[in-house]
DNA sequence: AAAGCGGTTCAAGCCGACTTGAAGTCAAAT
DNA sequence: ATTTGACTTCAAGTCGGCTTGAACCGCTTT
């Protein structure tokens, strides 16, 4: 059973050892125990940190993950449910997102921001109220 | 041509009137004058107040954003090219992301995060040096 | 014995994106 | 005449997520 030191652990998920030892400190991953005073990980510790990873790089809120790591059965599947409702609003916002770039992109307009009729219009309606989920979603139907 | 006064166009954009100073004093979005003192905003403004809102919600900085909408002919193609790129990924590990908790979700252990073979075997991989990217992607073939 | 390495604690600093508070201006409504 | 409401500036505070710095410890290598 490897026990890692906190450099070799960081190193292992191109982390700063800095960053392992805040995590600590706010509770979020707690080494699996020390020796001689020094912090030593095991896998459940680096699977938690790879999880809390995946999870920060989509935006979700370190605290919020935790909990949802944490939390035991039902309330674990209902954080999911939650997480992957919010997975599908952001995946139905960047495709929106991403065609209008990309007609942006195909625009002859010298600055298409200003001049693209197509973008012009759909930036018009956010000023009218319409939220962009909605617009995003009309081009792009689930 | 209507010219909204800064609290009836943060309104309309659904932000904080300090938000919108915030922006006029970091340079990214400009009142298009002054009436009495005071900022007034035109369509262009609101416009450009809506187009930094999507790119925000994508986690794309402010910064950024607003060099990408200054940027002329070329550069601005070209940041989007990059933009487009970036959602791309980002839609790529949504996708795997999703994939990933709704397995966590429909698994039958008590705590998926420990006990999933699945879910650990896909964390062990990140721990071994595998970006979630790859993970995703090889999931999720584009 | 001294230097180097990798760890330790604690406090402070930094960045982005704002928000909040204090004090003042101005026009319209009571 | 005064109060209300929306604005102005400027300085400072907040929050998340770390990083940095100072001082120290214990082991190994030179």
């Amino acid at each position: 059973m490897e026990r890692l030191p906190i450099g070799e652990a960081a190193r292992r998920l191109g982390l700063a050892p800095s960053t392992l030892r805040y995590y600590d400190e706010r509770g979020l991953v707690r080494p699996a125990g020390r020796v001689g005073g020094r912090r030593v990980y095991g896998r459940q510790e680096l699977r938690r940190l790879a999880f809390l990873q995946i999870a920060q790089r989509l935006g979700i809120p370190l605290q919020a993950a935790g909990e949802v790591l944490d939390a035991p059965g039902e309330r674990w599947r209902k954080g999911l449910e939650e997480q992957i409702a919010a997975l599908d609003e952001l995946i139905a916002r960047a495709r929106g997102a991403r065609d209008f770039l990309v007609h942006a992109r195909d625009c002859p307009a010298e600055h298409p921001a200003r001049e693209c009729p197509v973008m012009v219009g759909l930036l018009d309606r956010m000023v009218d109220g319409t939220p962009f989920e909605q617009i995003a979603a009309e081009h792009h139907p689930s």
